[in-house]
DNA sequence: GATGAATGAGCGTTCATTCAT
DNA sequence: TATGAATGAACGCTCATTCAT
């Protein structure tokens, strides 16, 4: 049997990760407002001062937190095959998944949005955002040119329309969870996906 | 004929407008992350203890500006005349002109929103939401009688698209202002209004 | 009899100054490096928050405790009668005095011109120990002129000499406060005073 | 003939002398306030944690750096040959090169022993300045035997005056250092060495 | 009603020291 | 010997709230 030795990188690795994601959970749960470091620490099982081996400012750890969930809404977009409606189908229902599984990134999302609003990390979240707004674009585009949708539609605006609908129901996540039910569909509908 | 003074009543009612006025703009610019009473009462020309006097504690003052804002916004639907689609266009423009020149009302909106998924106010956030959104609905289902929109709609799930996108494009009003307009030129586009 | 109501203006300039000599005295025993805002606010009965109210910051209590010591240094300078001969005498016997009665202030002095030799508050610190320098001189020039001191002397040579003896008998007036004493001696001799 | 490594004490001793003198520099930089133990050894390449390996504590660290500092002061007294003129001139010449060239040394002493002021390693500050003021004694009055000074002098008196002025001139190296210079002209003068 | 003073609880952060590896 | 990880105790400071005047 061979010896499976316990790599020290990794162990660092786990335990910085594990602070993102309990950073990320105490957000969606108490928002920006809630979070505090010490928490997020005893969360891993570790002292409010060791936190600060693996992030040394909470702000640190807060755009940890901030490349973490983009990294995940994103995924969403990664390896859709087939032509563009099948591309959007499985997006839908990869978002689907998520909004039952995991609402927690949307809404840290919402905060995280809002947040920029104020000034902090701005021009990350707009930049993220407009990663995900062209993405959607390039696979409408496609569809477009091969008049996939069943009717007219406006590659851009759609786009824009489908994230800034998506960023509105992550405000709801909680709250109204059918909300974002009610959106996807919708999004299905304009496709002619239903 | 007596002098009327300015009566001990109704200087208390505007100095409560003046508190909730102020912490409505605190909000706007640095969110409830970064509300602080003193703040507030400073602002109005008053000790941070005597806004205690008006309002007994930081979350009830939070609560006033939850009344205040929706009652605000609300407004906006507010002696809508004629047919549907003008009450619309009337609607339409109307949050137009909110979102260049009171965009506060939309971002303190989705700061609400979000503190609400975190379980504060969270009833009341559900209530003034779907009054809104029914609002919206009671003018779409008229147009619909008439065959107003230009095309076949779904009155119910259109009002509840129109206040998801707006409260998402709230998100969002500091940092790209042009979703908001994006978003209205698309519910336009919607309803055949263009 | 006369009402005697407590002056609530001094009350609060009380407490000030309670606050700048505790924190003198807390310096004069453990030094900056020893100074605690906590403790400080302990040693005059109230919470280490409500010294914030007097004082804003850490480094504020320090200025003032810093104008503190000075005032009280230079108020050895204050009317000082008679000739320069009588004037320098009455100097001596003060200083004398203030070894025996009230050697912090001599430690706190030498503490802080450590601490201004670091970059902290220099630039006051060199003006004050400019100011002690030329009152000296100023005396003992006029004794020149009279030729009050039994010899030849430099005035401003022998005042620099004077303050920078003072000062180095300072960093040892709690281990061994013979050394402030042999130097007040050693300027009676040079003047010709005893 | 065998290959002689480096052997294992001295790299040892190496190390030891290299935190001593980090530490020697960072208390002349910042004082005693601004020490910081993972600071010092960081300046030397290693790790925080490593320093406790060649001194157990911080004030283990400290205590090595005093006994550095009076050595290194002392050192300015060795080999002083010749009459006493010539010892006292020799010394006040090393005493100009010092100040001019290494003034952490008068400066890491007023540190040292200002917080002997408040009980730290006091004996053996007081022990240290002693034997400086006896070997100055002892030149000063192998002088007065020989009536070397060119007026009367009181050894005792004059030697303890020299300390403490020095002493005091140290204080100020960094934002005066114009007084250590006066303070060793005017020693001069008194021996009448100029 | 209005205020200055006061407070307790808590916050993010620092740092000398310990310890398993 | 050397280190990264971990910790407890403390620090300066903040803030909503209370209270006597």
């Amino acid at each position: 049997m061979a010896i499976t030795p316990h790599d020290s990188t990794s162990v660092k690795t786990d335990r910085r990760h594990a602070l993102i994601v309990a950073a990320f959970e105490t957000i969606a749960e108490r928002g920006y407002e809630g979070l505090r470091v010490r928490d997020v620490a005893y969360q891993v099982g570790i002292n409010g001062a060791t936190l600060h081996h693996y992030f040394a400012t909470k702000e640190v750890l807060i755009q940890a937190v901030l490349v973490y969930t983009n990294e995940r809404l994103h995924s969403l977009l990664h390896d859709l095959a087939g032509t563009p409606v099948e591309q959007m189908r499985e997006y839908l229902r990869r978002l689907r998944l998520l909004v039952r599984t995991e609402p927690e990134l949307l809404i840290v999302l919402a905060e995280t949005n809002l947040r920029a609003q104020h000034g902090l990390a701005q021009s990350y979240a707009i930049q993220q955002d407009a990663y995900w707004q062209n993405q959607l674009e390039n696979i409408l585009s496609a569809g477009v040119a091969q008049q996939a949708w069943g009717r007219v539609i406006e590659s851009a605006a759609m786009a824009a329309t489908i994230v800034t609908l998506v960023e509105g129901a992550g405000l709801w996540l909680t709250a109204r969870p059918d909300k974002a039910e009610a959106a996807i569909r919708q999004i299905e509908q304009w496709l002619a996906l239903n």
